[in-house]
DNA sequence: TATACAAATAGTAACTATTATCATTATTAG
DNA sequence: CTAATAATGATAATAGTTACTATTTGTATA
């Protein structure tokens, strides 16, 4: 395995995922990054988004959008994403301590050894709710 | 909205989609659909599996390999991911009766109101480590 | 400090999965 | 049977991502 080397614009990437909190996909990252660095290339965005990943500095969540999104917070927790606004929050800790059994309690049932799991919890989140009661909107569940 | 009108290709879709266990996408449906219907298109294939999506009649899974997966079987239950041969496995029933609770034990942490979730289990699946077992090759975890 | 070599870059092409468009065909209500 | 319209096959278009390549940058060492 070839011995990773600074780049500016790894760091740049690196310190404008850390900074945010909205798990901005490769994308919208970029966009953002060429405030600093105008001439940076979207496919220097993606290699070095997957070369985090690799060395587990940061972490890429999938949330059935199609697109990658990913998360500078590589601390044990959970998402939420909101159906209607397609925010991506974070979960408390404590939801990733209730379910700090789950791969336990499913190996029981799995048909191999389980190594791990994703989850994904899907909903409206406050800000919407109030929204739509503000604006008299009675959505259907 | 509009009333679905009967079409071959609709119920061939489904039907070949409900013989088969393994989760395909929707090109590997189309390869063998095109047996019986050498014709059809790949645009039609994604148009009715879409179709029967809306209609609850299959269901679309999401396992991070970039592609949507399609599965017959619309009843409660989970998947296992086997993360050496990307195999989609269900889960038995009794691990859906063990995490039903999810949504309301989540509930306390979340920054909205949860309607739903996605859970994804990863690992080795039996065939593969026996597989690995008989070739004498230790992979690690 | 200069050299030398690997790694990283920008720019762009290519690729994969999916959706959209549209002229033609098939289904169905009356 | 006919009219209305949904569905089709063929193909173009799109979105997200990866691959390629000539050039630049970072770094170890002479």
């Amino acid at each position: 395995m070839k011995v990773l080397k600074y780049s500016r614009q790894r760091e740049s990437i690196k310190a404008s995922l850390m900074s945010r909190h909205d798990h901005p996909t490769a994308d919208a990252l970029y966009a953002s990054i060429r405030e600093e660095f105008p001439n940076i290339s979207l496919g220097t965005v993606y290699r070095n988004l997957n070369l985090l990943v690799e060395t587990g500095e940061i972490c890429k969540i999938h949330c059935g959008d199609g697109a990658d999104h990913f998360d500078g917070n590589t601390s044990d927790h959970y998402h939420f994403v909101c159906r209607e606004c397609s925010q991506i929050y974070d979960m408390e800790l404590k939801a990733a301590e209730a379910l700090r059994e789950l791969d336990t309690s499913a190996q029981d049932y799995a048909p191999g050894v389980i190594d791990g799991h994703s989850v994904m919890f899907f909903g409206r989140c406050q800000n919407c709710i109030e929204k739509n009661k503000k604006e008299g909107i009675d959505k259907p569940a």
